[in-house]
DNA sequence: AAAAAAC
C-alpha cells in the first residue's frame, strides 16, 4: 500500500507505464486526441444537398412556417438505401446549413489538446472486457459488439470514426440496442464511461429515419429530444459532445442554459432544433415565454438522473415532464443516465417510465481500482496547512514540467472563495468555481484549469457531477459531503477512462454520520480503511441510515427487485407488464443480488 | 445545512 501521496502518484505512474499498449480499443476520454487527419469534411459530402425542395424546410434559416422538411417524408427517404448509397441522410445535410452559412466543424479544435503522451498509454484495457452488467426487465434486447452491427447510418458512422471510436464500451453495447428498440431506460453507469453517446447515438439515429409532422407554429422550436443536466458546464459539454455526433446529419443540437445572453439562444432556437439540450431553470424560462414548446418530443435524457429527480430539482422537472405539453410516458422514450440510483429515487422515477429495461454497469477495472482512495483525519482548523503539505509533495514529485491537476472539493461557496484566496497568498496557483461566480467567471475558471494554467481548481458540488476534465491527478474532499453520493460522483472526476487517479478526504468528528457509508463504500473498492474510520463506522452507525447504498460495484441496483417494494405492490410497472417475466438477470448474476445488497457478481 | 437552477 502506498504510504504517501507522492508515493501513490508515483506507483500509479509506475503502472501506467508498464501496461502494454494496444491499438484496439480507445476509452471515450482519450478519444479525439490527435489532430485528425479526415479530409475537409464537405469533400465526402460534396454535391450530396441534392435532394427535394423541402430540404431546407426544417431549420432552414428564412423560411418562416415551414421549418421542417416540407416533404414529409424527407427524413425517411434513403434510410434504408444501405450504407453505400449514401442519398438519404446526406441529402439532408443541404437542410440547414446550405447557403448561408456552413455547419462548424466541431472537431477542428481537438488539435489543442494542451497534455502532449502517447496515445493509449496507461490505460487497462482488459479492464474494460471484465466488466459486470446487469439487466433486468422484459425482454430485454441483445448487447452489441461492435458499431458495425447497429445501423446508425453512413453519416454517424463517419463521426465514430473522426471521435475515433473504435468498438463501444460496455454502457454502449447495452444501451444502444434498447433505446433503438424503443424501450425506456433506467442506466447505472460511471461517467466517463460513454454514457453521452450511449444515449445521443440512438437517438440522431431515431431523429433520422423517423418521420414528424411539421411543426405547427413559427417562431417557437419544437425539438423532438430533450436532454437535461443539472448544471449549465454539464450542459455545454453534452452539446458540445452531441454536435460532434450529429455532424454532417442534418440533425440540429442547441443548447440552452442560464447565466448567459438569451438572445444568441434565442436565434438559434429559431434556426430549428432537432435536440435540445437544457438545464431545467432556462428550459422552463423559455416554455413559459412560449419560445419553446414540447409537443413533439419523441425522446427525453435525464443525465445525473438522480440528481434531476433528488428535492431542489424535482418541482422543476416535473413541471417540464409532467405540467406542460410533453408527450406522456409511453408515447415518448426516456432514459435515465446517472452513476448512482438511489432507492428512493428510482421509486419516484417511476413516474416517469414506463414498462423500462434497468441497466447497471459496472466500472472500469472492479470498481475503483483505477482511484486509490485515502482517508486522512484532519481537524477542521488543520486542513488548510494539511493540504498545503499535500501539495508541497505533489509539487515536488512535479509531473512532466507541469503540476498535475488537482481538484478541491468544498462544502460552501464562501468556503471555495475562502480558500481560493488562502491558495494564491500562499504561492499556489488557484482558481474556483462555484454558483455564485458569474458564468463567464465558471467558465474561465474551467479552461484555465483544464488548460494547466491553474493547476487547482476549488469547487463546490456544481464540478461534482460529470464533467469531463482529462489529467485530473488528485481530487481532494476538503470537506467530505454529507451524502456518500456526492463523494463517488466527486472522486469520479479522477480515474478517468482507464487512467489512475488519487483522491484523499480529510475526515473528522463532523463527518461521522459518513463514516459507516464511507468505510463500507472503501472496503467494497478494495481500499484500505483506516482501523480508527471502521472504529467510528462501528459507533455512529444505528441501523444504517439513508446513506446505506444498495451497495455492490455497480452504481445501484434494480429497485424492483427488492422484496420491501414488491411487497403488495404490483402496479408500478407502467401499464402493469408482467412482473414475474423477465425479471431474471441477462448476465447470469441473478443470484448474487439476491442477498443483503453488498453482495456482487464477482465475489 | 448547502448546493444547483431563470430573469
Amino acid at each position: 500500500m502506498p504510504t504517501s501521496w507522492a508515493d501513490s502518484v508515483s506507483a500509479a505512474e509506475n503502472l501506467a507505464a508498464a501496461a502494454p499498449p494496444k491499438s484496439a480499443y480507445v476509452p471515450p476520454h482519450l478519444r479525439n486526441r490527435p489532430a485528425s487527419t479526415d479530409p475537409p469534411a464537405q469533400a465526402s459530402y460534396a454535391g450530396a444537398a441534392a435532394s427535394g425542395q423541402g430540404q431546407s424546410g426544417y431549420g432552414g434559416p428564412n423560411v418562416g412556417g415551414s421549418r421542417w422538411s416540407g416533404p414529409r417524408n424527407d427524413f425517411q427517404s434513403g434510410y434504408g438505401g444501405g450504407g453505400g448509397r449514401g442519398g438519404g441522410w446526406n441529402s439532408r445535410t443541404g437542410g440547414w446549413d446550405r447557403g448561408r452559412e456552413r455547419e462548424a466543424n466541431p472537431f477542428a479544435e481537438d488539435d489543442a489538446e494542451p497534455f502532449v503522451e502517447p496515445e493509449n498509454s496507461g490505460i487497462n484495457f482488459d479492464a474494460y472486457e471484465d466488466i459486470p452488467v446487469e439487466t433486468s426487465g422484459d425482454n430485454v434486447p441483445p448487447p452489441v459488439n461492435t458499431f458495425a452491427e447497429i445501423d446508425l447510418g453512413e453519416a454517424v458512422n463517419q463521426n465514430i470514426r473522426r471521435c475515433k471510436y473504435v468498438k463501444p464500451t460496455p454502457v454502449q453495447r447495452h444501451a444502444i440496442p434498447i433505446v433503438l428498440s424503443g424501450r425506456d431506460l433506467m442506466a447505472c453507469a460511471q461517467t466517463g464511461s460513454g454514457k453521452t453517446a450511449a444515449f445521443c447515438f440512438p437517438i440522431i439515429s431515431g431523429i433520422m429515419r423517423g418521420q414528424f409532422p411539421r411543426p405547427p407554429r413559427p417562431r417557437v422550436a419544437f425539438p423532438l429530444a430533450l436532454i437535461l443536466s443539472p448544471t449549465r458546464e454539464l450542459s455545454c459539454q453534452i452539446h458540445d459532445e452531441a454536435k460532434k455526433f450529429a455532424y454532417q446529419t442534418g440533425v440540429r443540437v442547441v443548447v440552452a442554459y442560464g447565466g448567459a445572453p438569451i438572445n444568441q439562444q434565442l436565434r438559434e432556437l429559431e434556426r430549428g432544433v432537432h435536440i435540445l439540450v437544457a438545464t431545467p431553470g432556462r428550459l422552463v424560462d423559455l416554455l413559459e415565454r412560449a419560445r419553446v414548446s414540447l409537443q413533439m418530443i419523441r425522446y427525453l435524457a435525464l443525465d445525473e438522473a438522480d440528481r434531476m429527480l433528488d428535492m431542489g430539482f424535482e418541482p422543476q422537472i416535473r413541471k417540464i415532464v409532467q405540467q406542460m405539453d410533453m408527450p406522456p410516458p409511453g408515447v415518448r422514450q426516456t432514459m435515465l443516465f446517472s452513476a448512482t440510483f438511489p432507492k428512493e429515487i428510482q421509486r419516484l422515477a417511476l413516474d416517469f417510465l414506463s414498462n423500462y429495461i434497468f441497466l447497471a454497469v459496472g466500472r472500469v477495472g472492479s470498481s475503483t481500482d483505477l482511484i486509490v482512495q485515502r482517508v486522512e483525519y484532519v481537524q477542521e482548523t488543520d486542513k488548510r496547512s494539511h493540504l498545503m503539505d499535500l501539495l508541497h509533495a505533489q509539487r515536488a514529485n512535479g509531473a512532466h514540467g507541469k503540476q498535475a491537476l488537482t481538484l478541491v472539493f468544498v462544502e460552501t461557496k464562501k468556503g471555495a472563495d475562502s480558500l481560493e484566496h488562502w491558495l494564491c497568498m500562499n504561492g499556489f496557483p488557484a482558481t474556483a468555481i462555484h454558483g455564485d461566480r458569474t458564468q463567464q467567471e465558471r467558465e474561465h475558471a474551467l479552461r484555465s484549469f483544464k488548460s494547466g494554467n491553474t493547476p487547482i481548481l476549488v469547487a463546490t458540488d456544481v464540478a461534482a457531477r460529470g464533467l469531463d476534465i482529462p489529467h485530473v491527478a488528485h481530487v481532494v474532499n476538503f470537506d467530505i459531503p454529507n451524502d456518500i453520493d456526492d463523494y463517488v460522483h466527486r472522486i469520479g472526476r479522477t480515474g478517468r477512462a482507464g487512467k489512475t487517479g488519487l483522491a484523499t478526504a480529510f475526515f473528522n468528528e463532523n463527518n461521522s454520520s459518513v463514516a459507516r457509508a464511507l468505510a463500507d463504500l472503501m472496503q467494497e473498492a478494495n481500499q484500505e480503511v483506516p482501523a480508527w474510520l471502521s472504529r467510528y463506522a462501528a459507533r455512529s452507525s444505528h441501523g444504517g441510515g439513508k446513506n446505506r447504498r444498495g451497495g455492490n460495484r455497480f452504481g445501484g441496483r434494480d429497485f424492483r427487485k427488492d422484496t420491501s417494494f414488491n411487497r403488495g405492490v404490483t402496479d408500478y410497472y407502467g401499464g402493469g407488464a408482467n412482473m414475474s417475466s423477465g425479471y431474471g438477470a441477462s448476465g447470469g448474476y441473478a443470484a448474487s443480488y439476491g442477498g443483503a445488497g453488498v453482495t456482487s457478481a464477482w465475489d
